[in-house]
DNA sequence: CACCTTTCCTGGTGGC
DNA sequence: TGCCACCAGGAAAGGT
């Protein structure tokens, strides 16, 4: 499951292959994805990319006329592959190089996408979206803040990508046992202090797992096809009934939403 | 085979 | 009662 970590980490990845190349064309396979890939995209031919860039989980690919927007959605994957090489199913489309390599998408869900922003424009999907949460503009006082009227439990406010970009479930959930806040605490009964020791912990977590190339659990792998490293450093994610590896107290789960939850019940208050 | 995953959208609710 | 902010639930696809 792609979060921050492993967009960043795949953007690292092609990142040497797309700087200063020629974009001959994007070659769609299928293009009924989460939402139909737009008919500018289909029509792109000879462009020279200008930058290739992140903002939450978008890719941006940067071209003359504007922007290449990929979300991996939840299966999502992108590998730099030769353009010979012979598609596996899923594979929805190439970014087709001019040096004969391509940019490869995978994604058996198909609940990513593949649209475009003409330049100067931004695209509707990144109007409303909250800050970074590795730039400056994240901090305690912006949790604080934005959540003196909210009553919904903090995992799902922290989660909200009006209120912070790029946290999903496992980073949630790690980012919550590090600063010692049950998930299922109100928003709004949470002291500023404790939203500093939270934004520092979202901030911490995140940036381990991109030095660890991200977190492979079932089908994330890096652009090169490796692993990412990270799930070898959860605290409390998926380990429900197991015991807690500060205090050793057997962890509990819950459910947020319709997602997964796995807390210590006596660090986490 | 029901379940699990992410995110956007919709329709309903609660508070002022 | 009217409005807005907020919030819960549904939908998509395919692997396990």
């Amino acid at each position: 499951m792609p979060e921050l970590p492993e967009v960043e980490t795949t953007r690292r990845g092609i990142k040497p292959f797309l700087q200063a190349a020629t974009l001959q064309q994007v070659l769609v396979r299928q293009r009924q994805l989460r939402w139909p890939v737009p008919q500018e995209v289909l029509a792109l031919r000879q462009q020279p990319v200008l930058g290739l860039t992140r903002r939450a989980k978008f890719l941006q690919v940067r071209l003359p006329q504007g922007e290449l927007l990929i979300h991996l959605g939840m299966s999502g994957s992108l590998r730099v592959v030769d353009a010979a090489l012979t598609p596996n199913k899923h594979d929805h489309f190439d970014l087709l190089l001019d040096d004969g390599k391509a940019i490869r998408y995978n994604d058996p869900r198909r609940f990513g996408a593949l649209l475009w922003a003409p330049t100067g424009e931004l695209h509707p999907l990144l109007q409303h979206l909250g800050p970074e949460p590795l730039s400056d503009a994240f901090n305690g006082h912006h949790l604080w803040q934005h959540s003196r009227r909210r009553s919904v439990a903090v995992k799902n406010f922290i989660m909200d990508n009006k209120v912070v970009v790029g946290v999903g479930n496992i980073y949630a959930q790690e980012s919550l046992f590090l600063a010692g806040i049950h998930p299922s605490r109100a928003a709004n009964r949470i002291s500023q202090g404790r939203y500093q020791a939270l934004a520092e912990s979202i901030r911490e977590v995140l940036e381990r797992a991109i030095v660890a190339g991200g977190t492979t659990l079932r089908d994330f792998s890096q652009a090169d096809g490796q692993p990412g490293y990270f799930a070898q450093a959860l605290n409390v994610y998926g380990r429900a009934g197991e015991n807690c590896l500060k205090c050793g107290t057997v962890l509990k789960g819950a459910r947020h939403g319709q997602r997964s939850t796995c807390y210590c019940p006596v660090c986490q208050r």
